[in-house]
DNA sequence: GGTATGAGCAACCAAGAGGTTGCCTATCAC
DNA sequence: GTGATAGGCAACCTCTTGGTTGCTCATACC
């Protein structure tokens, strides 16, 4: 069963790979939309850090962000988080169904000593 | 339904963020143990980048080194596979459950047109 | 109107990441 | 033994990244 699914892509993987924008997702998480001076308050760094942040999560369609007036509400975009899933736990799967083949090869190599009769 | 979840090591999600070393993963994925050298043929880049790149996989646990007479044979360790797919499906899960309960809110301040006899 | 607040833009900086070259060690094959 | 092959280690280089400060623009409040 050779996998159909496509590579994910790297920048979604590397956007999470920060612990200030994993934070950042958690809270959008709990909280919903929220303005950047808010998601900023609680962390040790500046608003513009935190900008940057963002705008790499929305570059990875992890975030989307709507105008409210004078401010720039954020919220989740979660699709590429579903593909992610897909595809880590793809490879898991395939990776273990390897392994069993190559155990089964194994087995027929190599049978195991004290077998029983025919298994015990 | 509070999310009982921790969070997710970033490093995996570091590790897994970048092209070549996506590559590699699908690549173990296929072809199972495999040598640096091996590993690195057919790739624009030399031995010691590629070796490099196993050694942040390794640190994510994300590969495993096993040596065999003077070569080192490295294979896929998908535990963490398995961990970020739970946390990005959750996270998924959860923010559409989140979602779901903002649109119930916002059906009962302003009930929709026509809801039959006793509502319009 | 004037003032406070939310956000964008640009320059800058230190540290880290991805890559290289050069050299050394260990194992295999003969 | 000799030579070829697999790998480790260290120094170096350049570009990116996470962060800052300073300034400007736009909207809200009174």
């Amino acid at each position: 069963m050779p996998i159909t699914q496509s590579l994910p892509d790297p920048r979604v993987f590397a956007a999470l790979g920060d612990p200030t924008r994993l934070a950042l997702i958690e809270r959008l998480r709990r909280d919903g939309a929220l303005p950047i001076t808010r998601l900023t308050d609680g962390t040790g760094i500046t608003r513009q850090a935190t900008a940057k942040h963002l705008s790499v999560l929305a570059a990875a369609e992890l975030v989307r962000a709507t105008r409210v007036g004078r401010e720039v509400r954020y919220t989740l975009s979660p699709a590429p988080l579903h593909r992610v899933a897909a595809w880590a736990e793809a490879v898991f799967a395939e990776n273990e169904a390897r392994l069993d083949r190559l155990d089964a090869y194994l087995q027929a190599q190599h049978p195991p000593v004290q077998r029983g009769e025919n298994e015990r």
